[in-house]
DNA sequence: CAGGTGTACTAGGTCATATAATACAGTTAG
DNA sequence: CTAACTGTATTATATGACCTAGTACACCTG
């Protein structure tokens, strides 16, 4: 379900997060869906359990998932206390990626457009879900 | 000239090799500007030369410097060999960014209109500098 | 030659990461 | 209730990246 790769300077544990905030964040793991439990995840991966559970922990903290000790890990619907300060930090992210962008040589137009693509390309399948 | 943060998870070479290269995409640096020398950057940061020297190392393994034994450490204009591959890792995190932005509820508009802002305020300072 | 430059190497310390082995408490199906 | 599942916590240990310290060599320039 997962590709990890051992030799990379990023923590297994930071990858790990990332693939499954992807999953969330691109709808294949729906809202209140139960997680992988850590024991079983770290059976298919063949990696420790606490490395998975400082996984979870650490999208839990970001909001991503909620855990409930004896049932499971569930993903969190997102309307629930939009995160201001990690929109700040997609913002930030943003405008270095366009500025290295122009200086890489890329033109303002063609940038506004590669964006356009990828808004309708993402906006079927992992838009917004207001009530 | 440089602030770095000795707590942080992000080692220092890295993040200073990322300031530095800040400074190159913002044309503060100029081309073929010459860098602090490892040495003295080293004294002024209270940090190991050879911890500057890995910074620089990473810097010109990415392009955006080239070293000169017996010289000095110099900016590389952007011009010579664009960078394709550095070019696809931006796309694919401006993907994630616009991705993610969409998940936490920021409108397209609203996301077209905040890039629009960026590439007018970037235009002036950092623009590419044909021939 | 003297003093600057980049670069390379060894040695040692520190800390995050990952593993291994237990252990405990809550939930749930039988 | 019991068994088997869940998350969570703890301790111990090993590994490797990171950083420092010190030294050394080759190159360039006034």
């Amino acid at each position: 379900m997962f590709e990890l790769d051992l030799r990379s300077r990023a923590p297994i544990y930071e990858q790990l997060a990332e693939k499954v905030k992807e999953l969330i964040i691109h709808n294949v793991l729906k809202p209140d869906q139960q997680l992988p439990a850590v024991r079983v995840l770290a059976g298919e991966l063949t990696i420790n359990p606490n490395t998975i559970q400082k996984a979870y922990r650490e999208l839990e903290n970001r909001g991503y998932i909620y855990s409930v000790p004896g049932k499971g890990s569930f993903v969190k619907p997102a309307e629930t206390g939009i995160n201001v300060i990690r929109l700040q930090d997609l913002e930030k992210e943003l405008e270095k990626i366009v500025t290295e962008m122009l200086y890489l040589g890329v033109r303002p137009q063609e940038i506004i457009t590669r964006i356009k693509r990828q808004l309708s390309k993402s906006a079927d399948k992992g838009g917004p879900h207001h009530d």
